[in-house]
DNA sequence: CGTTAGCTTGAATGCTTTCAATTATTGTGG
DNA sequence: CCACAATAATTGAAAGCATTCAAGCTAACG
């Protein structure tokens, strides 16, 4: 049982029931910042049944080899996608914020190809599958809004790739960084500067195919720089275009459209 | 111009026509191995408006930036997604096979976040991406089979993540080469042994995050290890098991379930 | 038959890891 | 409220894997 002190990253909660869409509501407002949804599927995907439910630090959301039947949505906190090599080396292969569907793919792909675990307290929405391939099925406009989901965290995993596989550990840190910072900023109200980072030294390393005691260096590098500040036990970005400058940054991959401009 | 000699690797052609179905044939296969696809939806694809090229080795197909209006699919020979680093360093980001569809992503995404290129000479038929969208709205199960090609690529750039990110230079080349191997024997009718492997070493570099003059080292390792074998300047896989225990390599990644199996 | 792209090799360098030990922070229980 | 345990961060030194540099070689192509 958690104590009643929610940690930092809750924006979700801000929004929850706003518009008058209930839980949901942060789903339609991510699948809005890319796709048009009409009225009428705004309300279908506000209607959809789902459970409520909490995940502690930690906790597994999906594991590898499952057959899931529910399709977790993140309401609020972090969450991210991990897979395991035979000598036990953990690999992040993606981070989700409020608002993502974390299983849109089994849907259509009935075993998990690796692992899903909260990264912060989280609070989830539980949709049983079929309902959502079903809405799928009636509204084409849902069918493309869940499908652009999935394009752009493709995308986002091959800018990942040319991270790990062809930055050094400065850049990759900094592009790391880079990359939360407009991701945060698109679903909170963007505040540029200092934002705190939830992620321990030995996740930035799992994330960016190092070693916890070399992302600690490095992290003192970019601190000496004035890129981040690094109060007591956390992590903020303090200076991003600096950060770009490191990484040579470029959010394009992220496709951070108005829909509208289509 | 190319002379008449066709290379290796354009098993695709042995299928063209096949069934009836003309040069998409080959694209209705590939979605058969992960998918339903009732007869009309068979006879909808192969009906798609399409004009068939020729691309050279190195040739350009897609460019990161642009705004694409047509799909291609490659109908044989092989292709490559590439990002660069501002450094100028590259990292091959997806490899694709005869059969895939190299742009679905345009249809929804509009401007690419990555560049195509031939790795082979290859064969494409270049498919307007509005008449793949009003397919994919008109049939349901084209849709599905649509994502499920996508989601599978998915998988597989997560597997490349914990490759690149978590395993050593040898073991990261023993696994690329298993999953050539299998996904190879995919489309083609398999015989396990002896497989040559259309990549320089140079590109071999690229796609693993390492350095030519390293893979090299790699290579000489592997073969004296009986893995591989390296007539004059080319590559074949002679031992696959062995391949697999150096890698530790599991092929669940590449989602090759019977569809029926559903 | 020369040219060229790709492959090979050795030696030196270096980025990152490994190992090992210490310090700091958070949370817990007395 | 303080002591204690547990997790996370920090630091230094040594080792290692991979890169870089530079040169020579080989196969393929025109």
């Amino acid at each position: 049982m958690p104590n009643g002190d929610a940690p930092s990253f809750e924006w979700a909660d801000e929004h929850a029931g706003r518009m008058g869409y209930g839980p949901l509501s942060i789903l339609i407002r991510k699948l809005l910042n890319h796709s048009l949804l009409s009225t009428s599927d705004q309300q279908a995907i506000a209607g959809l049944p789902h459970i409520v439910k909490r995940a502690e630090t930690g906790d597994s959301i999906l594991r590898e080899g499952d057959r899931a039947d529910i399709c977790p949505v993140l309401l609020s906190g972090f969450v991210y996608r991990q897979k395991v090599a035979s000598d036990g080396g953990r690999q992040i292969v993606a981070l989700k914020m409020p608002g993502d569907a974390l299983d849109f793919q089994s849907i259509f792909l009935p075993t998990a190809d690796h692992d899903v675990r909260a990264l912060t307290p989280a609070t989830l929405a539980l949709v049983p599958l079929k309902a959502i391939e079903q809405l799928t099925i009636a509204s084409a406009g849902i069918a493309r809004a869940v499908l652009v989901d999935i394009l752009i965290e493709s995308s986002i995993g091959r800018e990942w790739l040319l991270n790990i596989g062809r930055r050094n550990a400065l850049a990759r840190l900094a592009h790391l960084l880079c990359e939360l910072h407009d991701r945060v900023n698109e679903i909170a109200s963007a505040r540029s500067g200092n934002f705190r980072v939830p992620l321990t030294q030995e996740q930035l390393a799992d994330l960016l195919g190092l070693t916890p005691v070399h992302i600690n260096r490095m992290l003192r590098q970019l601190e000496q720089m004035g890129a981040i500040g690094r109060p007591s036990r956390s992590l903020t970005i303090l200076n991003f275009p600096k950060l770009a400058q490191i990484s040579s940054f470029s959010s394009t991959y992220l496709h951070r459209n108005n829909p509208s401009g289509v």
